[in-house]
DNA sequence: TATCAGCGATGAGAATACGCATAATTTCAA
DNA sequence: TTGAAATTATGCGTATTCTCATCGCTGATA
């Protein structure tokens, strides 16, 4: 899960980055609005969280500027102003949240919580396929009642492919989903973490559930539905049922 | 724009409703969760708005509810209730927002706004094309419901044929969809992908579905569709239409 | 009808991607 | 600081796909 925080001042915010790069967010930090504009021309975000005031551009601008750039990143507003009328101009420049500061560390992070899973297009925070269940909240992963241990990374991967479940995903995509700006490592690991994750799938009786697409990536689907097909070495339902939730 | 709001209270809510309803919303008040469940049952809301407190289920326990129904409508929470677990808790169950009371009218109106704003725009990614159906998220192709083992080459050329059915592709066009102008092979490359989708096609019953266009390229038409209409409809006519269907 | 360019089909070698093991490095808690 | 776990890098055998050369055929044109 990949965030973007644009913030000039680095006191409780610096907490919060460190709050999320814990809990195995990818965070990148930028401190004024033309760091952040450049960061989303060259990566994708899951969130943005900006503060009101910044150095070079009022934060309501910003949004807007991003809104224009046809960027449809959930936005949170972090800032000390508490007036109605900011609050709503914020909403309106097309921010999804808006924050005061100070602010409750564990009602943000619900918050966040929220916004993210919202993007995917879902509304629970346990995602579930076949024998597998995965508690975005709790981090907790569990296949036919037994709960897995998972690292951070095999987490990470994991997460992204029932967030978009039904949907090929490519290497580039894990990469961009796990780490932050720089320094992403070679594209090789991916497979790596997806022969492992599989492997402790397999475990505990969940076969056949990642399944490669040859020159494009990854998709996760549910083995007992995909089983049905003969002819192709990955099949799917017939006439399946719509891959996004309406939301 | 259909919303849903639970409340027993009749004071500010009350207001709300009046508000919401001059804005262009159409509103629906019940008092209870059990009423507010029934109405999930007969109709589809662009958002839901709900006490914690009601009279016979804990407003937690109805997002809860709502969310295992597998109803995905944005949840935004009214109370008045502060403290951040009990926040927590409701963003844990499935609320997309969370507002105390007294609220601000406007600033809850913007809220509103940016919750159901996001319910627009959801794209279909299916393409259907007599009995072809194409998958763009999850990359399947199938054919009177049998799942075709495409190659990635191949998918991207149904790729595009699908997605621009009805028109004339020329093998400039294939080359640049499949390769960006990086590293183009020979143009000849595209009749054997061509051939080879023909072949699969084929062996479940789709023949004759894409038509070569002699010296112009190829067009992916629904035979039954295309039975009567000659390739008139590409304003590429030269007399009389040059179209051939390979064996 | 002759001629020529475009198309269909095939198969083999080249190129590429993948799975997995293992090794090297980093991170983090004790 | 040290040791264990996690992360990253690398290497290689295997599997799959891509590409090209080739040949026979088709349709356009004069």
């Amino acid at each position: 899960m990949r965030i973007l925080i644009a913030d000039s001042d680095s006191g409780a915010v610096s907490h919060l980055v460190k709050v999320l790069g814990k809990s195995s967010y990818a965070v990148d930090h930028v401190k004024t609005a033309d760091e952040a504009l450049n960061m989303f021309k060259h990566y994708e975000y899951d969130l943005f969280i900006t503060e009101l005031v910044l150095s070079d551009l009022p934060g309501e601008e910003l949004i807007r500027q991003v809104r224009r750039s046809r960027i449809s990143t959930p936005i949170m507003v972090l800032s000390v102003r508490t007036d109605s009328p900011t609050k709503v101009a914020a909403f309106s420049a097309g921010a999804d949240d808006y924050v005061t500061k100070p602010f409750d560390m564990s009602e943000t992070q619900a918050r966040i919580q929220a916004l993210t899973r919202r993007s995917y297009g879902i509304a629970e925070s346990r995602l579930c396929v076949g024998p597998l269940e995965l508690d975005l909240e709790s981090r907790m992963v569990s296949v036919n009642g037994h709960f897995l241990h998972l690292t951070s990374k095999e987490y990470s991967i994991l997460e992204l492919l029932l967030l978009r479940k039904g949907a090929v995903l490519t290497k580039d995509m894990f990469l961009n989903h796990l780490y932050g700006g720089i320094d992403e490592p070679e594209m090789k690991i991916i497979d790596v973490f997806i022969c492992k994750l599989r492997r402790k799938l397999q475990r505990f009786g969940a076969e056949h559930m990642i399944t490669t697409v040859w020159g494009r990536g990854y998709i996760l689907q549910d083995p007992a539905v995909a089983a049905g097909t003969s002819a192709s070495s990955q099949g799917f339902t017939e006439g399946s049922a719509p891959l996004r939730q309406a939301g």
